[in-house]
DNA sequence: AATTATTTTTAGATTTACCTAAAAATATAA
DNA sequence: TTATATTTTTAGGTAAATCTAAAAATAATT
């Protein structure tokens, strides 16, 4: 059985893997929002518990089993946040920090009991894919917004940033989960991006169109 | 904010408070599953606190901060049981240990959403009362089945003993939460009580009957 | 290849919540 | 009212997770 700290640990790790394959100790620093040599004590309590591959100086990869173990709080964490969206009427920007909290409850009763009362969601209210009780995720497949071409068509089924600011200001847009979009122009000047949404006309910065996930219909 | 460890300590002088008044190192000591020395240490962290009032030798009673923030664990404790039971199908003998967890769990919005979610409830699944969010209890009255006189008929309100040994013996027996009985006899040999329930007449223990609460109807 | 910069690790402390063993205070019994 | 037993506190230490400062390894630049 991990630690709440561990697992909080396993969770970076994880996340930052999807990206980098080997971990490196400052990335796990910042995300962890502590100092590098508190993560380098910490890496080597997880290798020693066979959670991570370790070699000195050059990060870390997780092995089998700790790649399910945090796969399981990834679940855990989505799971909750699904919970207090459909059950609670939390905003999609105010489940996160809760969630953190409720990942590391300990029960696997618990866990299937919710996973069947909400009726086994496949992603989470930030469009985030649930691994199912063996760990094991759906397909996804998503096209952020900021690729496609003036002409596209897509339904927008995630964001790849949960800031409350970021997720507050595409609720003020209209721009949530299931929405439909089409892309009607992309400004030279900034690269701003035009879109007709519920058949208006809206303009997004580049950086916001950067964190929207679609699933693109292609052309018209 | 209180540590994990603080929420356990404040919770456990309440519950001894509620029959002692001053509470003494031994007995939260037996609770807390520690050691005396280790209690003595923490109590002087509450005081600094000002969550207890502490005189040496004398023992402790909480403040009106301390009981503040007694009642609202107890509070989270007993909303999150009643979850479990109402909607995530748990029986009464499995919710103790992971109520025990997420009573923990820092937000007041999440536990007046819940509050609201289950539609106020007044007690848990054990009978036991939930207090408001202003921390006040619904006034209780109830009268150890022990202590009716043969005649007496009473309706099954609470227990005062959580153990899940006990909670499934009762469960069995049919002895659960609003149940409609009557004393039908009361053995001098071992003191054990011959009640009616439903019809039919069964036989229980003197310890049983100490830890089963009723309202009652007095004679019939 | 040598210098400089960055990343990572070690060494040594700190804090929280524990512990054991011994001393001190209080309560009970002779 | 001594003597004995119980309760509580102090003293000193351990383990987990942190920290700062300095050393060591690796990477990037001249
Ligand atoms: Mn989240
Ligand atoms: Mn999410
Ligand atoms: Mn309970
Ligand atoms: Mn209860």
């Amino acid at each position: 059985m991990q630690s709440f700290t561990e697992e909080n640990y396993l969770k970076i790790i994880y996340h930052l893997a999807e990206k980098t394959g080997n971990v490196q100790t400052n990335a796990i620093a910042e995300q962890m929002q502590t100092k590098p040599a508190s993560v380098t004590d910490m890496i080597k309590k997880l290798a020693e518990k066979g959670f991570v591959d370790y070699i000195k100086y050059q990060g870390v990869t997780l092995t089998e089993k700790g790649k399910n173990a945090a796969i399981e709080i990834v679940r855990k964490h989505r799971l909750w946040e699904v919970f207090l969206v459909d059950k609670l009427n939390f905003k999609w920007d105010e489940v996160h920090d809760v969630a953190e909290e409720l990942e590391h409850i300990k029960s696997t009763a618990l866990i299937e009991r919710l996973d069947e009362f909400l009726g086994f969601p496949k992603s989470d209210p930030h469009g985030d894919p649930i691994p199912d009780k063996n760990g094991r995720f759906a397909i996804t497949q998503f096209i952020k917004l900021i690729d496609l071409k003036v002409g596209d068509q897509g339904t927008i089924t995630g964001v790849s940033q949960h800031s409350s600011a970021f997720l507050k200001h595409l609720e003020k847009l209209g721009l949530t989960l299931g929405k439909q979009i089409e892309i009607s122009d992309v400004t030279d000047f900034d690269g701003s991006v035009e879109i007709l949404i519920a058949g208006k006309q809206i303009n997004i910065s580049r950086e916001v169109a950067k964190h929207i996930l679609t699933s693109s219909n292609g052309k018209n």
